[in-house]
DNA sequence: TTGTATGCGTTATCAG
DNA sequence: CTGATAACGCATACAA
């Protein structure tokens, strides 16, 4: 019969190296605490044995865990995937190790994953926006979790963000589409509920149309999950109108990418029928033809900063001072002036 | 001065409920093997309290963690991402958390996750990929943890797996293009050291163009990482080549979108001049135009059956048998016959 | 410099 | 049906 041998302790290094598991310890913790030739010792001991550490007993001994949490709607596209690579690659420089998940954008599913994440001894966590139950963030207070928001800066929040200002960064961008002259402007948003960053694009659309003189009449809007199909979909629901638009905003990426898509397969010429915009610049904008004009996003930058200040407000009990970010528009094919009418 | 609130025991809920920590346990491990009346009792307590478990206790105590661990090549694209995506969704119906890192294509780095996700106590893992230092199969199955290889199916491996055939996949969409008339063949391919699934692809190709006659000279290859930037610089080598390719294979879908923005952007008719096809039939497939002509894995089916597989192995101590999937050529208009020449 | 002893929060065994 | 109590593996205050 075989022995099951299972993970070698501290105490079975211990033993081998003849110390007691104090000084095991020590030589892995605080290695000049211990003289160099027994710490030799152990060492050899832990090669020999293979030893790992346990983490769950660690965390139950220090009360940390050196783990980050991030919850994210998704993990299907690159939206997020780019921040929060380098997200991790910082918090991995620092020691700490990075535990995703992703809800699907469903509210009740984000909250279940906060709760999983801090029984599991996240020493903080990372959102996505700022739009979630209040009695989430008492939650989180009341626990004393360090947590920082994420792809949407706002000055007065409940906890501390790293992003930039969505309804700006759209307000600049579709001043800039009713600038070079179309009057007829189609809105592909994702959905609002829930989303303040959707919610906040919109709003940046509806005041620079205002406040460009436009009549709020001018604008359609069709607002739908973030799938590519539904960019698809959406622009043809907006193309029915009449007058139909002359420039489409999407609320991001890859909705943009499903009305491109969809204006090749109506024959549509792009930007000479109708110019399309989207959000983001994940590389999907610069890949498609013609590739898209689209808000650039400061995703590493914001990934990297975010990682940064999570880390401080964790080791130093700070409270987090969050930080903007700035956007920018990035001009490509995918718009152009409107047809002559 | 306040009170440092941390989060709330057992211990607490007990003392709540006037009961022991045992039978709170019991409460909510069996709640049938406690009465209506106290049971009633002890869960209004937790749910004044707002008791969440720690996990990092009931790790230690149960020496389980209904934790897996997976660790991918890169989370950048979307390759990975749907199949993580359906294998993560059918953990957590099992009641197992899903523990993501990535590697960055780099086998010391993938080594030393491993070394930290079992640390960190995963009861198995999900490996991409067959090719490793052996000493990571002996660390494995010494420690005895149970571990599955994805997006790569071999009969006779260390570990067992659920994919597709690799070679035989690219094989057919290879012998494809030859049936369609043409005899100078390019390939972008991914870094075949230690991506057996690369390697495999190439080789599949280098049989279809030596099993159907053609001279191993009609071939040429690049090796690059994958990006879409490097798909399009290995697209301009290729095409300096005397004769260029009429058409070229890449490695993944990735390489051959930068290989079609390359084609455009130097004023190449796609497929009219040269034809370019991909591999892995992600979204980025069909958003490109032309479409890319790719070979479909199904992503989700090899997702949700290695979570099946994988909590199978763990639970019952089982071996795993492994499993092949099919594959499938998705035929798009990035592929047509050879000009004349 | 090193060892001893204790606690971390749960589960599980064994009595009652 | 419920309550003590012993693990689980590690870190650390305190002693030596």
């Amino acid at each position: 019969m075989e022995k099951h041998r299972s993970a070698p302790t501290l105490d079975d290094v211990a033993k081998m190296a003849d110390v007691s598991t104090a000084t095991v310890s020590r030589c892995l913790n605080s290695p000049d605490r211990v003289v160099e030739a027994t710490r030799k010792r152990v060492l050899t001991a832990i090669e020999t044995l293979g030893y790992t550490p346990n983490f769950a007993a660690r965390v139950m001994a220090v009360k940390r865990s050196f783990t980050i949490g991030a919850i994210i709607p998704t993990m299907e596209n690159a939206i997020f995937a780019r921040g929060l690579q380098s997200f991790q690659e910082e918090l991995h420089q620092r020691g700490y190790t990075l535990l995703v998940s992703s809800s699907a954008y469903k509210p009740e599913i984000e909250e279940e994953q906060i709760r999983t994440l801090i029984a599991r001894g996240a020493d903080g966590l990372l959102l996505i926006g700022h739009d979630r139950d209040p009695k989430i963030y008492d939650f989180l207070s009341q626990r004393k979790i360090p947590a920082l928001v994420a792809w949407s800066y706002l000055p007065d929040s409940k906890l501390p963000s790293i992003g930039f200002d969505n309804r700006a960064a759209m307000f600049d961008l579709a001043s800039h589409v009713i600038g070079l002259g179309h009057t007829q402007i189609g809105v592909i948003s994702g959905l609002v509920d829930g989303n303040d960053r959707a919610r906040l694009r919109v709003q940046g659309i509806r005041d620079a149309v205002s406040s460009s003189g436009l009549e709020a009449g001018n604008l359609t809007l069709v607002e739908t999950s973030y799938e590519i199909e539904n960019g698809a979909k959406a622009f043809r629901d907006l193309m029915n109108a009449d007058p139909p638009p002359t420039a489409i905003l999407c609320g991001n990426d890859v909705l943009a990418a499903g009305a491109l898509r969809q204006a090749q397969e109506m024959g549509l010429d792009v930007p000479g029928h109708v110019s399309i915009t989207g959000f983001d610049d994940i590389e999907l904008a610069r890949i498609v033809s013609p590739a898209l004009t689209t808000v650039h996003v400061p995703h590493r930058e914001m990934g990297r900063k975010a990682a940064l200040q999570l880390v401080e407000m964790v080791e130093n009990q700070t409270a987090g001072t969050g930080e903007q970010l700035s956007t920018r528009i990035v001009n490509r094919p995918s718009l152009g002036k409107p047809a002559l009418g």
